[in-house]
DNA sequence: CTTTGATCATAC
DNA sequence: GTATGATCAAAG
């Protein structure tokens, strides 16, 4: 059955915490989900699952998992050492200027603000994967400089209209790369005269790189012996 | 092996 | 189309 919303980010973490050790095929048998025979077609069946697990609502809207609480649930894929195999997707990325609008107050700035991240080993069946210990994370001021550098440059970009110049190469931290069905799935863009024309969709990410030290720093490490 | 660009499913 | 949830697969 799926819960209710958690009350408090504590209840929340609880919850999560008794979710780790077990496998997806256990959480989705509770659940009564089906698990996919195909991960390459079930992409955001992990994430889509853990939100139910723990009585997140916002699914598929543009708030916070759990909009009483402002907090964000990312699933993250790790090896067996615990580092993220992947980037992570974070939010659309505007192409004009005006909705990216300053740091101080972007979306996805704000999307981050509070994030209970958990770990899900990557590779094999789905349903044998499995959930790792959660980490609730609030950016450093260090980690909120270092984004803030990168955003600053790709709102730069887009603010003069220069949208090939928008790439995955850009940003240590926060990079910019296509969001679409495909490669011909098109989004409004302000071009260099101020003009709308269409151009790929983007979408703000994470850098591997970025995850691993937050992921690190906030685990709790390992007792003596 | 790592990174960039492409792709899959679903809700509204 | 825009948003959510991400991972796949070709290229470097």
């Amino acid at each position: 059955m799926t819960p209710q919303p958690p009350r408090s980010e504590g209840e929340l973490v609880a919850r999560a915490e008794a979710l780790a050790g077990h496998t997806l095929g256990e959480l989705a048998a509770q659940l009564w989900v089906a698990v996919p025979d195909e991960p390459r077609r079930a992409k955001g069946w992990a994430g889509t699952l853990l939100e139910r697990a723990l009585g997140a609502t916002a699914a598929s809207r543009a708030a916070p998992d759990f909009p009483g609480l402002g907090i964000e649930l990312k699933s993250v894929s790790v090896d067996a050492r615990g580092q993220p195999t992947e980037s992570t997707y974070v939010c659309t990325a505007p192409l004009d200027a005006v909705a990216l609008g300053p740091w101080r107050d972007a979306w996805v700035r704000h999307k981050l603000q509070r994030v209970l991240w958990i770990p899900i080993t990557a590779g094999g069946p789905l349903g044998a994967r499995t959930v790792g210990a959660p980490i609730p994370w609030s950016p450093s001021d260090d980690d909120d400089a270092l984004l803030r550098r990168d955003y600053t440059e790709i709102a730069e970009i887009v603010a003069a209209g220069e949208l090939w110049q928008l790439d995955a190469r850009r940003g240590e931290a926060l990079q910019v790369r296509p969001k679409g069905q495909d490669g011909s799935d098109a989004a409004w863009a302000l071009d260099e005269d101020g003009g709308w024309v269409r151009d790929t969709p983007r979408g703000f990410y994470l850098r591997r790189r970025f995850t691993a030290g937050l992921l690190a720093r906030d685990r709790v490490p390992p007792g003596r012996g």
